[in-house]
DNA sequence: CGTTGTGAAATGATTCACAGCT
DNA sequence: AGCTGTGAATCATTTCACAACG
């Protein structure tokens, strides 16, 4: 009985994407997939599609394909989204406004709870329904509300700062989305997200004449 | 004499945060690093940092390590960032607003020099000392202003058919921050970003109760 | 010395190909 | 027929280990 199948870190990314198609299938009537026809929406072969599934169990049934909305509540059971996460934003400028008005957390299960700024000028004003807290209520708020993820969008010098204060706070995860590597000695996950290395990349695949998406794996 | 040694999809990725760990060095006293400290400051070790750049030229002197400026200008190079890279954003919603006030575009030298947008409450209006223009000059602009980026922050809804138009007026790469796969049929390179698609992956890692950074190899 | 650049070895990921199920 | 799940083969990436250099 195998524990622990190690997944590769390549899949958990195609992961979400298959995820995303199969969700702006769902409201059309196709009633199954196939291998195939998801990989060919995404330019991957059928057998990558498979491997990638078969990770986590047996999804599918031969000579029909995958039931679609059966993958979708196997898929956020994978992700652990099938069950609500509480999260808190740290900084209400550009980015924290744009992602406290991002509307698909909460389709895909995510809430958010609180947002944190210590500018006076934001302290205290109401976005999205929210009122903007001190950041030296965040540990309390952090642990009275259950807050599993934190979303860091504070500038680049503040954040290792921010990180701290979450960790200790218990938060289980954090995603970064200030342009510096959070040093969280292994007490969470982290993710980051730098518009700035985005487009960067973006570039040096112009200059090389690359055409595609960066995700694929074409280089013709 | 070889022409392409063909880069791997991991090394370019790494590439961008070798470059923005050494500018933020650059401002420091310290001349030169060599691989084993660059690669300690991103979890990496020496052997992955000295690979990654010995596909581009070498750049390194033995004894001594990497000379920290001379390497920021070389990697700049090989992103193509030495030179200016006029870009355009379509959509002037939250995330297009977050990206017009991102000031490190232009310390890359990207320059935002459109927004375009079809809400007739934001067009017209002024952001970030750009006036909002409407859709339907966009092919005209892109072309006046040599812009060689798109930045797509509209709907998912919309994406696709601001993609078309962009490739039509003649950009290079698309940035998508739409949550949906742009079928650009090889004629650019694009890059997304999806915020949903971030914060589930971090659920993904703290569902396993994996540790660390996204980027990194550590599965303990 | 300390450090680079690089073949060779080891590890990791994808594709192939086919048995077996519906 | 059509399609999945999976071991085996191929391909890609990382790590090792060391000669050569300042």
């Amino acid at each position: 009985m195998p524990i622990k199948p190690k997944i590769p870190r390549p899949t958990v990314k195609r992961l979400s994407l298959y995820l995303r198609h199969l969700e702006s299938l769902a409201a059309l009537d196709q009633p199954t997939i196939s291998s195939k026809q998801l990989g060919a929406a995404l330019s991957l072969t059928d057998a990558q599609v498979r491997k990638d599934l078969a990770y986590f169990g047996q999804f599918g049934h031969p000579g029909v394909g995958y039931r679609v909305d059966d993958l979708i509540g196997q898929l956020r059971k994978i992700f652990g989204t099938d069950k609500m996460w509480n999260a808190a934003i740290i900084g209400a400028g550009n980015i924290g406004r744009a992602l406290l008005a991002y509307d698909r957390f909460g389709q895909k299960n995510f809430e958010i709870v609180a947002v944190f700024d210590n500018d006076p000028n934001v302290m205290g004003t109401v976005i999205e329904n929210l009122k903007v807290k001190p950041m030296k209520d965040l540990a309390k708020l952090i642990r009275e509300r259950e807050v599993k993820l934190g979303i860091i969008a504070v500038p680049g010098e503040a954040a290792q700062d921010v990180a701290d204060q979450l960790i200790n706070a218990g938060v289980l995860g954090i995603l970064n989305f200030a342009p510096v590597r959070l040093d969280v000695h292994d007490a969470v996950s982290v993710n980051s997200v730098d518009f700035s290395v985005a487009l960067e990349q973006l570039a040096f695949q112009v200059s090389l004449g690359v055409v595609g998406s960066l995700d694929e794996d074409r280089t013709p």
